[in-house]
RNA sequence: GCUCCCGUGGAGUAACAGGCUAACUCGUCGCUCUUUCACAGCGGAGAUUGCGGGUUCGAACCCCGUCGGGAGUACCA
């Protein structure tokens, strides 16, 4: 009895997990190159589904045809993959609930949106574009917000308002029309965020949303709950700009029948701008007010009311308060036209979330792969280009709204599958701080394995038309790995181990060259000459020995053969460079370089 | 305007369901190491937890108010 009962509770429990197995989907939308916030969606999304067990699913959501861009899904595609989130189910995966396109599942959303009208949870609306903007110019006249709702749904022209002969008469005549989701009244909407917690709407204050177009496509409302239930999504976990929409999703699980099948939902929070203290000083204010007050003009092209010398003063000025900003931007009522436009301006560019014109401006990339677009200012680099290791940008990303409670910070993408949590996603918006992200890569350099670096370092290294063995080059990795951001800063910083075309740090070599020392530093070189064991250990025993010996200075005789040898003062361990160099180079580089800073020195 | 969300040192976050001197990382400053540069190690400065009330022996945490910031408010996603 007893073995009987506890086997049926385990068979249960194992039947709950199944059927707990989550089912994530990432679903941008194919309009340009996927913003960093994106791929924050899609990690986590990854993340949650493998450490569950669960599926991983990426969906195209390309309904709106006039913002079509031919390449981005490419580009999703591609960024993911460099990301290594892989995808379980995807437009060129396939899977079981495809297809994974929803201008591929068109039929489906008009067959949905009708029966919103046969069951009386939509109607049809025969309003154009045109005269709903209208509308709206004309109540925004009257300082009053435009919605179509319950209160104004009974004076606008759809099949609530029009007798069954008049909507039959225009269905058959095939004018266009959009079918509107007809929210209840007086209910309270209420959902269980994962991240939030209880998150509520009252339904009297939703609007009626459009949920299929004139042209017969889906909005994204309809078609997300459409597509999240028939896909058997478990979990919803998107960004939180969808946070007060959920309202009307909800209340179209409800309208179909599916509100037992509903998602879960998890609203991740907002990608903000660096905050501008932490980039903000007295010394580049003037480079800053320039860029502000050029993006001003390019935005207010028409701005007539002060020349640019006052509206560079005022940027100026606010600039400079970098302590009391949101202070200084706050809209007083004594404020004219052009101080409201400044204002408003410099709120917006400074404060909210992450945008591609940061990047350009702040000077760091915003999305992970760089895109060309139409026009040149459309054009961008990414993450990769800037030399990131995909796992760096994916570890920064993942602390960028969440963090696994424990002062680990370094993670494979294995340890952020096992640490990873829903719950432990903060509610407030993640700054990005690109100081931090560059610190993420500088670890992932140090902690990188020397013969793999070497194999990145192989085509860079080509590329600036040299060439080293891989021996060499895992050298190289491993004397400057810790003397480098990206893995990119390495082939110049050691330009000297893979050219003799390198220039001399004049200044630094004309300091430490001491003419009372000449003799004695060029019997160093005829010493090293007969040196037989080239190796750092014994170089630094050979040298060191005679530094003593003649009762040198370290720096009288170390200086200078650094700066002969490599052109630099700074660098690794003198005696590995000349090790790695070998014999014959070196000795060859100390006489000519000796010889030049003697020449520097008597001119 | 309205709706929803958020508010901890310069920046990012922590403090599990109110309980020691608010912890960690980045950055910054100093020292040690290396007679270089970095890495590393050690140490310092920096927060009356947006503000004001309230509940409590006790509040970053709960309640009310207030201020600030953000998002949404399209036949865009």
């Amino acid at each position: 009895m007893f073995h009987t009962e506890s086997s049926f509770i385990l068979i249960f429990i194992e039947s709950l997990n199944i059927m707990q197995k989550p089912r994530v989907r990432f679903a941008p939308s194919p309009t340009g190159a996927l913003h960093i916030g994106g791929v924050r969606t899609a990690l986590y999304n990854y993340l949650y589904a493998k450490k569950l067990g669960g599926t991983f699913i990426l969906r195209i959501e390309d309904t709106d045809q006039t913002r079509y861009v031919p390449g981005a899904e490419d580009y999703i595609t591609e960024a993911l993959a460099w990301c290594g989130l892989e995808l379980d189910e995807s437009p060129a995966k396939g899977g079981d609930y495809g297809p994974y396109r929803q201008s591929e599942r068109k039929d489906m959303y008009g067959d949905f949106g009708h029966q919103l009208v046969r069951n009386g949870w939509g109607y049809y609306a025969f309003d154009t574009a045109e005269e709903l903007d209208a509308k709206r110019e004309e109540m925004e006249a009257k300082g009053e917000k435009f919605s179509y709702n319950a209160l104004t749904r009974n004076s606008l022209r759809n099949s609530l308002t029009m007798s069954d002969a008049e909507v039959k008469e225009l269905l058959d005549a095939n004018a266009d029309f959009t079918i509107r989701l007809k929210c209840p009244a007086d209910e309270i909407v209420s959902i269980n965020d994962i991240v939030r917690g209880k998150v509520e709407f009252q339904s009297n204050l939703l609007d009626d949303k459009v949920m299929l177009k004139s042209d017969g496509m889906p909005t994204y409302h309809l078609a997300n709950v459409v597509d999240d239930y028939h896909m058997k999504i478990t979990h919803v976990i998107r960004g939180e700009e969808w946070l007060p929409s959920t309202g009307h999703h909800v209340l179209l699980y409800r309208a179909f029948g599916w509100e037992n099948s509903m998602p879960q939902f998890a609203h991740l929070p907002l990608i903000l701008k660096p905050a501008p203290s932490s980039y903000l000083n007295n010394k580049n204010v003037d480079i800053y007010t320039d860029k502000f007050l050029e993006e001003f003009f390019k935005k207010h092209s028409d701005f007539t009311l002060k020349t640019k010398d006052q509206v560079r003063q005022a940027i100026r000025g606010i600039l400079l308060d970098k302590d009391n900003l949101s202070a200084r931007l706050q809209i007083k009522p004594k404020d004219k036209e052009d101080k409201i436009a400044i204002k408003g301006f410099l709120k917006s560019t400074l404060f909210g979330k992450l945008s591609k014109r940061d990047g350009d401006r702040l000077g760091f990339p915003v999305f992970p792969l760089a895109w060309q677009g139409e026009k040149p200012e459309d054009a961008f680099t990414g993450f990769r280009e800037v030399g990131f290791d995909p796992m760096a940008m994916i570890n920064f990303l993942a602390f960028l709204g969440w963090n696994p409670g424990t002062e680990q910070e370094i993670f494979s993408l294995e340890q952020l599958v096992e640490a990873f949590s829903l719950e432990r996603i903060g509610k407030s918006g993640a700054r990005f701080d690109y100081e931090k992200a560059k610190w993420f890569n500088q670890q992932y350099l140090i902690h990188g394995n020397n013969a793999d670096l070497a194999s990145q370092l192989k085509p860079l290294v080509a590329s600036e038309g040299w060439s080293a063995d891989d021996a060499t080059l895992e050298k190289v990795a491993e004397l400057y790995k810790q003397r480098a951001t990206f893995i990119g800063d390495i082939p110049q910083a050691a330009s000297y181990f893979f050219t003799d075309d390198f220039n001399y740090d004049e200044k630094n070599a004309k300091k430490k060259w001491k003419e009372k020392n000449a003799e004695k530093n060029h019997e160093l070189v005829g010493i090293l000459a007969d040196t037989e064991d080239f190796s750092a250990d014994n170089l630094e025993k050979v040298i060191k020995g005679f530094i003593e010996e003649n009762e040198l200075g370290f720096g009288d005789v170390m200086a200078p053969l650094r700066i002969a040898v490599s052109g630099v003062g700074g660098g690794p361990s003198l005696f590995e460079i000349l090790a790695l160099l070998g014999k014959e180079k070196s000795v060859g580089r100390l006489k000519k370089g000796y010889a030049h800073f003697e020449a520097l020195k008597n001119a």
